[in-house]
DNA sequence: GAGATTTTGGACCCGCAAGTCCACTTCGGC
DNA sequence: GCCGAAGTGGACTTGCGGGTCCAAAATCTC
C-alpha cells in the first residue's frame, strides 16, 4: 500500500482528529463512529489507513502524542546547561501540565490499548529517551562542577522523570498542582546540593 | 433492600472475586460473565446486589483496593516516629509494588470508572488520608527534632505521595523498581537533612 | 408451618460499535 | 485520454456484553 501525498494527508488529519477526540472528558467512550464524524471521514478510510482497525489507529495516536511530550519541553529540555534553564524547563513542565490539567491524553491511550504489546514499548521508549535528556543535562552540570560528582546521573534522571510522572497522576486525580511543583523543587534542590 | 447474612457473603465473594480478576492481564476487557464464572453467581444475583450495574459494582472493588493499598503498609505507616520506623515503612512499599509487579489494580480500575463521579472521590481520598498519615510522621519527627522545622509537613507529604504515584508508574510500564526505590531515598534523605 | 421476603438460576432482549464489502470516484503516470 | 491504483462513501453484518425478567428455591419471622 503506497500512499499519495492526499492519502497521508488523510491519515495524519485522522491521527490529528482522534487525538484531539481522545482529549475529551471520556476518552474511554471515543468510538470510531465520532471520529469518522469529527474528521469527515469514512468507514472504509478509517480501515483503508489502518487495516488491523482501532487498535492500531490508536497505537498511533499514542506515538504522536508521545512525541509531542518531550517536543514541549524543548528547547529547554535539550540545553540544560546552567540552573537557569533548568529553570525555565521546570517551569515549562508545570505550565504544561497545568493546562492539561486532568485530561491526560497519554494515560487515557496507554489505559485502553494497555494490554498491546506495542503500546508498552510506546511508553517506555519515551520515559528512556525523557531520562536520557535529563541525565546529559546533568552530566554537564557534573563536567561544570555545579553538581557534585557523587551523584548517580542516571539514577537520579530516573528519579525525576519518576516524579514527573507522579506529580501529574496527582494532578489527574486531585487537579492540584502543587505536589508536581513541590517534588520538582525538592529534586532540583537535591541536585544543586 | 436489606441482606441477611448469606447475601451479605454473596456481595463479598463477588466483589473479590471481581477484584481478582482485576488484577489480571487486561483489566479492560473483564466483562460481567467473567466475573459471573469466577464467582459462581448467576446475572441476577449481579444486578440484585449492585442493581445499576458494572458501574457500581466496580467502584465498590475500588474502595475495596484503596482500603488495602494503606493496609499494605501497616503497621509502619502508623507510627512513623524513628528513622527506623521510616526505614521499615519504605521497604514495605517497595516490597509491596515490587510483588505487585505490572499489575496495579487500583490503576486499572480508575481508568475504568474514569469519568464516574465517585471514582475520583475514591482515589483523592485515598491519597488525602495516605498524606495526612505521612504528615503526622513528619511532624512527629520535627517534634523530636530529627527533621528540622523549616519543612512544610504538608507539602512534603504530599510530595511523598506523588512520588511513589510516579515510582509506581514507572514500575507499570517498565517493570522497573529502581525510580520507585531512588526517588524515596533522595525524598527521605531529604528529611534527614 | 404459613406467608412474606430474600436469594438464586438462567433464558432472553437489545443496542452499540467494530469490522466487512462493494460500488463509485479521483488521481497519477505515460 | 487511458488504465491501473489509490481514495472514498456508506449500507450492512455480526458478535459481544450490559441489562431485564420471571419463576423457583431457600430463608427468615411469627
Amino acid at each position: 500500500m503506497t500512499l499519495t501525498a492526499k492519502g497521508l494527508a488523510t491519515k495524519q488529519r485522522i491521527i490529528e482528529g482522534a487525538a484531539a477526540h481522545l482529549r475529551s472528558e471520556d476518552p474511554a467512550g471515543v468510538t470510531l463512529d465520532d471520529i469518522r464524524d469529527t474528521t469527515g471521514t469514512s468507514k472504509s478510510q478509517l480501515f483503508h489507513y489502518f487495516p488491523s482497525g482501532k487498535e492500531e489507529l490508536f497505537l498511533e495516536v499514542a506515538r504522536f502524542e508521545a512525541d509531542r511530550v518531550l517536543a514541549d519541553q524543548q528547547p529547554h529540555l535539550g540545553s540544560l546547561d546552567t540552573w537557569e534553564s533548568w529553570e525555565a524547563w521546570r517551569a515549562a513542565v508545570v505550565a504544561r501540565y497545568r493546562a492539561q490539567g486532568a485530561q491526560c491524553p497519554l494515560a487515557a491511550l496507554m489505559a485502553q490499548v494497555g494490554s498491546v504489546p506495542g503500546a508498552a514499548e510506546v511508553s517506555t521508549t519515551l520515559l528512556r529517551n525523557w531520562q536520557t535528556e535529563l541525565e546529559r543535562g546533568i552530566r554537564t552540570m557534573q563536567g561544570q562542577g555545579d553538581v557534585r560528582p557523587g551523584v548517580d546521573a542516571r539514577r537520579m534522571a530516573g528519579a525525576i522523570v519518576a516524579g514527573i510522572q507522579g506529580g501529574v497522576a496527582v494532578l489527574r486525580t486531585t487537579g492540584r498542582t502543587e505536589p508536581l511543583e513541590s517534588l520538582l523543587e525538592v529534586l532540583i534542590g537535591y541536585l544543586r546540593g
